[in-house]
DNA sequence: TTGTTTCAAAACGAGTAGGTTAAATATGCG
DNA sequence: CGCATATTTAACCTACTCGTTTTGAAACAA
């Protein structure tokens, strides 16, 4: 039920046929018909993937004649890269053990920053 | 259903209350109590989000007496991060030009190197 | 206006997600 | 063993997702 942004992405990511399509659209704007063409489902359910990627804000839309384009919104994958780029120390193997020294020595004082991962109040959400 | 890996990812990643559970793990492992802490929702819920994580690879399991830790395993977020980076040049503008200028020569000579980001064959998928 | 093309919306069904409560399971203690 | 603690599983509910087919709407051409 109306979801924050993030969630919106990452949802919408979440759906091979819509990554499928994101890709398709690095080649530039496309109608609904060409998008629908590589997959094996009606066109009414590209038309509603399309839907989901424009909620999340992956895509724009315009028209031309009777064809809708859609056309490539990058900007809210950023938005997952800055939330990925958290985690970027702890795949780094060879980092690990030392970010953790930080991890835990910056917990030691609680000196609340701002750059605090501060667990959710309860409600939920993440950092 | 049984969905690819990266899809596992992109779903776990999708629901506010599972980010936060990771966000949380950066701290250290944790039991299912303390992560069931800061939500409104009951434990038994918690201990799905935890088996979602699981399954996409995000996290780790272990034993301590009664209680169960959870651990971050991050390296599917490496994955994640892989596949972004391929459209970091579309939210980036300043090269944005320039970059579907490269992309539209890269087009032009079809020689099939692997690193196409050829649309899926009759099926689905993407590149 | 009539028709054609291209897409969106409506209505439906099967399956999944995420929540609950209540019961089952695993581990360690006395 | 008998019990407490911590967590999982089962059963159930509601709501959403993703697909379908059918119907409706927008843009344009004749």
């Amino acid at each position: 039920m109306a979801a924050d942004q993030l969630s919106l992405v990452f949802q919408a990511l979440a759906d091979p046929i819509r990554r499928a399509i994101l890709t398709r659209l690095t080649n530039g704007d496309a109608t609904v018909a060409e998008l629908a063409e590589p997959f094996n489902v009606t066109q009414p359910a590209i038309s509603r993937h399309l839907k989901v990627l424009e909620a999340a804000g992956l895509i724009s839309r315009s028209r031309r004649a009777t064809a809708r384009l859609s056309h490539l919104e990058a900007e809210p994958l950023r938005d997952v890269t800055t939330w990925l780029a958290r985690y970027q120390r702890f795949w780094d193997e060879s980092h690990e053990r030392l970010d953790e020294l930080l991890a835990a020595l910056q917990n030691n004082r609680q000196n609340g920053t701002d750059r605090a991962e501060a667990v959710p109040t309860k409600g939920n959400e993440d950092g």
